[in-house]
DNA sequence: GTCTATAGGTCGATAGAC
DNA sequence: GTCTATCGACCTATAGAC
């Protein structure tokens, strides 16, 4: 049980903050003293929790394969179709989900196997809903793709301001042909 | 002088063991130490061409910057042409300015304002010779988003086989509207 | 469940011999 | 130009009080 009233667990504020260290600045900022700090936990409390740097990797990436299985879902259901729901949430939102992913890409980039997989595995349940909607794998290949880009701009800071809008404009040609 | 007779001088065989090793492990795992050894110098004979690590950073950007603007004069004068260039080298060909560019991503990834900024120089180089040729700011927009993405998804051992098959072939359709 | 204190190791950088 | 030796700061993890 938290000893806290407010809404996330203890828990879950240390997985925030790991997440939020990993993202701003790298997983070689991301010491559990600053886990710990962010977090406002002991080191010693932080370690209770999880044992090691390691288990706390993995509760990260286990936790972020729970949300990837419901944003799967929101897409397949969202009104305005899988394709803009995709490219729109490529682009960060600040969502909770998004910043698991971003951390998650920066662990995965250090040769880390088990986030590689769980990031492969999300990649391939958004494939599926575009690969069925637009029932053309090369199609919703290029798509999957324009949205990494599209990520990769934004987490490496290299977004440029018209892109989404660019991406619309020819997908547009291109569903119209 | 160089000490040595083969090849590359002693500054460029440690700045090329700083780019391996950030590109398969990381800034964490790219130590001194560790660059020293994979360069087979003393860490005293590195501080020595490089006093900090800092100075290593900048002199490794330097080095990009200027394999970067032979790269867009290669790009620009292509045979098979600018795209099919951009895109075919947007997978990992493991030339030595590949190395360079991912290794700059990685720094740029932990915030390192002077990375971001030699990156977003490179992709300004490439996106210019993308609007030339198409002039079409929203298709050449659209095409760097894709180059980006199989480069993220390459870097993060994310590439799917087929990708430039897709791409090819989605880009063959509009190219022909 | 959360804390402090600290062990044991690695980091970037300096000093000085050759 | 290249080396060895060493420093202080910081890292992960453990031990034990409360």
């Amino acid at each position: 049980m938290p000893a806290r009233s407010d809404g996330a667990t203890t828990r879950d504020r240390i997985l925030d903050a790991f997440e939020t260290l990993l993202v701003d600045g790298g997983s070689r900022v991301a010491t559990l003293d600053a886990v710990a700090a962010q977090a406002e936990v002991s080191k010693g409390g932080l370690l209770y929790h999880f044992p090691s740097k390691d288990a706390m990797v993995e509760a990260m990436l286990a936790r972020l394969q729970e949300r990837g299985r419901t944003d799967v879902e929101k897409m397949r259901s969202a009104p305005e179709g899988p394709v803009a729901f995709y490219l729109n949430t490529s682009v960060d939102t600040g969502s909770d989900f998004d910043r698991g992913l971003i951390a998650a890409a920066r662990v995965a980039q250090e040769s880390d196997a088990r986030a590689r997989e769980t990031l492969a595995e999300l990649r391939n349940g958004w494939f599926e809903v575009l690969a069925e909607h637009y029932g053309d794998n090369a199609l919703a290949r290029t798509v999957q793709l324009i949205g990494d880009g599209l990520y990769f701009d934004d987490t490496t800071g290299l977004a440029h301001e018209r892109s989404l809008e660019h991406v619309r404009d020819v997908l547009s040609r291109i569903e119209a042909i």
